[in-house]
This record gives structure tokens, C-alpha cells and sequence, in this order.
DNA sequence: CAGGATCCCGCTAGATACTG
DNA sequence: CAGTATCTAGCGGGATCCTG
């Protein structure tokens, strides 16, 4: 039997993923991927958000678990930490412990996670960019229907 | 008092909006639209998905609310006109009535839908195209973690 | 055909308390 | 510091019935 190369393989399984399938897999895991602690959370191991004297744009870094508690506002360490161990167990993130005392924890993007953040990141911008925009049309809509 | 265009007022606007925020309005429309419904919908208004001969790419397109029904196979009819009314209601899409017997009823892409359709395709299509790879690492990670 | 209105269940986010 | 464990209220979301 011809043996197939993984590339091939993974070719060859692309066209059978569809996502508006009920029952793909795909549709499942653009399911978790569409959430809003992941979109933030890979913005911020990419290094997105405001630097200082450096225009929102940053290098991918790691990040201590209390770190990415205190940049995400507002978010629980329940959500935080099952979003991070999702995104660990699809390879998006890597989790590093140091036994220091006390421990330390580090979350670092993958390829693969890098590759989705430069995707994910977009998502973020528009929203803070178009955030006038859609206001106006709600404001609009409202008054129109409401 | 100096008069500031549309476009100044926005670029004014946009430094001030910080997803990373618990409180900022953008914080909300991120999870809007961190939605699996509004990235399927946008994908279909958008064109996207296998047609025949043509690799998965189309034109943006009108379509009528039992088409997006049948392409989103496994919606109930009340998260897809939940979500189009979202979507209509911050101006991603547009809702024609077409006064027949019995009514048509056609959803389209807006230029504001159109631009967030341009990142959202993305999202769906690295969920299927990583598919396996995640599948393997989920393996992965489950076998050495247990 | 394209929904509106209701009922209702399940899961999940959030708060709280505890630990290596 | 970086979690785990537990509990609960709330609502997301499906099913069902109805209508212009």
C-alpha cells in the first residue's frame, strides 16, 4: 500500500471538513474558537494592545497565568483557566511550569496558535475600530423599529 | 468650535476603545460576534463553501432566510433570526422584504459586514484546514495527561 | 415562507472557599 | 502564585405551537 505523507494526508482531509455541517468536527472547533477569552487571550501572547511608543503592535511573548489574569479585565480564574487548558490541549499554547517557590506558570503561543492569531487579532481591531460605526447603526435601527 | 469630520471623530474614537477592558463597549460587540452562528452566517453571505467547480471561493450574495437555514444545517430557527437580527440590527447585514405571496425575505452583506466577512472567513476556514492537526494534539495531550 | 411567542431544560459563567 | 473544587443562579438555546 502507498504510504501517504502526513502533508497528504492532511490535504486530503481539508476538503472532507466542513464547517457548515452539523456534524463536522470543524463545526465544533470553530465553536471554541469562537469566544471572546480566546480572541483576547491570543491577543495577548501575540503581544496586542496598547505599548508604550509602540502603536498596539507587539512581539508574541509568554505570559504568567496572573499576568494574563490582570490584562484580561474582569475575567474569572474559572474561564481563564479552562480556556487555557482548551487551548493547550489543541496545541495553541504551550504551558511551561517552572518550581520556583512559589511555582511559576507560563502560557506561550505555538505555531499553530500564531498562525490563528494573526487571524483572531483582526477580529479584536475591527471590533475596536468599526465600535463607532455599528453604535450609529443601533442607535439608527432603534429608532427606525424600536 | 472646530468641526470634525466623521472620520476624524472615529480615528479620535478608536484609541479610546480596548477590547482588553471589561468595561468598554467593544468588550461586547467582541463577544457578539465571537459567535459560531455569525461567522457561518457571514460566511454564507459572504459566498463561501463549496461550489461546484469553483474551490470553495464565491461573490458575496443575497439570500433568502430558508436558503441560510438549509446552509447552516442544524440551526433552529431561533438563533438564525436572533443572529441576523443582531447583525442587521449593528449593520452587517441588510433584510429585504419582498412584498410576494408568500413574502420574500433576502439577507446581505453590508460594506461593514462585508469587511468583518473578509477576517471571519479566515477563522473558518484554519478550523478546517488545522482540523487534524488539533485532533492530533488533542490525542496527544490526552494520552500523556490522561 | 419567514418568522413571533412560549415553555423549559441544561450547561456554563461567576462567586466563593480551599490548597500545593 | 496558580490553580482545584463546589455550588448556584441565570440564560443560551432547542422544541413546539402559532401567524401574516
Amino acid at each position: 500500500m502507498p504510504t501517504l505523507t502526513a502533508a497528504q494526508k492532511r490535504a486530503q482531509a481539508r476538503s472532507d471538513y466542513d464547517a457548515f455541517l452539523a456534524g463536522c468536527p470543524s463545526r465544533r472547533l470553530l465553536d471554541r474558537i469562537s469566544d471572546k477569552w480566546v480572541a483576547l487571550i491570543l491577543a495577548a501572547l501575540g503581544g496586542d494592545g496598547p505599548h508604550p511608543g509602540r502603536d498596539g503592535v507587539g512581539e508574541p511573548r509568554a505570559m504568567r497565568y496572573s499576568e494574563l489574569s490582570r490584562r484580561l479585565a474582569g475575567v474569572s480564574q474559572k474561564m481563564l483557566t479552562q480556556t487555557l487548558r482548551s487551548l493547550e490541549r489543541d496545541g495553541l499554547v504551550t504551558r511551561t511550569v517552572t518550581p520556583t517557590v512559589p511555582v511559576t506558570v507560563t502560557y506561550e503561543l505555538t505555531d499553530l496558535g500564531l498562525s490563528l492569531h494573526d487571524l483572531m487579532r483582526g477580529i479584536k481591531e475591527w471590533a475596536e475600530a468599526h465600535m463607532d460605526e455599528v453604535l450609529d447603526n443601533r442607535e439608527e435601527y432603534d429608532g427606525r423599529v424600536g
